[in-house]
DNA sequence: TGGTGTGAATGCCTTCACAGCG
DNA sequence: CGCTGTGAAGGCATTCACACCA
């Protein structure tokens, strides 16, 4: 077991091969190589090793990895043997899909609240869920033991909100909304934008008609 | 001018300066230092200049850099003073939330068409297009000079999606389904799962348990 | 003086390569 | 013999630190 602290992009790709692991136990193949569980999600025998080797020793020399015990053994480290509660923050469209995305329960994460600032939405029944006003968020958020909270309001109020969930005492937020926000260290953020997402493509983009640009100039 | 690779995460953070400078021209901010820009960006000021570094010199010794300046050179490294015409292929709660997203159109990105294997959609008005039948995908496509394919369906049907839009000729895929793609290596995909976005952070919380526990143990 | 631009140093992550095991 | 586990090597990316400039 190397106790070395363990690179982000490994916590990422262990739940690819979890994801994997699921589907290869569902049909019933009992046994998998490094190498074929890479191929099956583009990574490197190598990679996928080291990834493990981070959390013990699961393999076998010789035959692989028993895809059962491997995927017990990873839903304990990723802690997908516990249930977490999670409140969305804003009811827009991605609230909205969200709220109604039907696997996150199965993953162990509830989500138990919702809140929007709109008084037109706020009664509102998605799912299980009832759209409550952001004022009820304090109270909420510790009765019912939410653990992360997701911001998916503006950017213009979305500090406004990080700064009520942190003082609620969540441990971690999603944020979607385009902007840094300062929250004390102890609470861990993750930043998903969207929007830029798809803008970054466009870099790629440009970058490639600018090397065709290239090209055709010197072959002129 | 360095022009030495430029790694992917400068590409990300030449984003977030840019939404950053845009938010200071607005304020008419005219000067800004890499010091003031890594704080509202939570990044070091050493990470700014570097990054700016790859595309050239656009400060002044003892000032900064001018705001208007520096978000234009930005803009035109990114691909921004160009429109690129975009798809969705699947008009769940995620596609439509992409499709009503306002922020699109103004950056460039022209959501041109969407497309569903389901009949009832079909025919819908989202915003300004309409949901089509996925089977005049390939039309659709290079009709409307698409270069930009979004799979926003099941990961059972993704993969299928994107031997379509390869087929199609588009050059850069945005995944949202929860699984490896296989496409030819020109093609540029970006994979987003927003449900492991989420899960990412139950080991957060897991491994905070965790520590949390040795800590008693050790105290007791 | 205040702040850029950039080599050099550091640190992190991935890939290599192979000993050792079943 | 096939495949794991893992040090060591290599490659990137970030941070440091300072010469240089307005």
């Amino acid at each position: 077991m190397n106790s070395k602290k363990v690179p982000e992009g490994t916590i990422t790709r262990l739940f690819i091969y979890l994801r994997e692991l699921t589907e290869l136990a569902r049909l019933n193949i009992r046994t998998i190589s490094s190498a074929e569980l890479g191929e099956r999600t583009n990574l490197s025998d190598a990679q996928v090793r080291k990834d493990l080797g981070y959390f013990g020793q699961f393999g076998t020399s010789g035959s692989g990895y028993q895809t059962e015990e491997l995927k017990n053994a990873l839903e304990k480290i990723l802690g997908k043997d516990k249930t977490w509660n999670v409140a969305i923050v804003g009811v827009g469209h991605l609230g909205s899909a969200l709220l109604t995305y039907p696997g996150f329960k199965e993953r162990g994460l509830n989500i138990v609240a919702a809140f929007d600032a709109d008084a037109r939405k706020i009664g509102k029944q998605a799912k299980e869920v009832t759209v409550q006003s952001i004022d009820e968020l304090p109270g909420t958020i510790s009765d019912k033991k939410i653990v992360i909270g997701v911001i998916a309001v503006p950017a213009k109020q979305a500090q406004e909100v990080a700064d009520k969930l942190v003082k609620a005492k969540v441990e971690c937020i999603l944020n979607f909304a385009p902007t840094a926000l300062t929250v004390p260290e102890q609470v861990k953020v993750k930043d998903v934008d969207l929007s830029r997402e798809l803008e970054t493509l466009s870099y790629f983009l440009a970058n490639k008609e600018r090397t065709r640009q290239l090209i055709d100039q010197q072959t002129s």
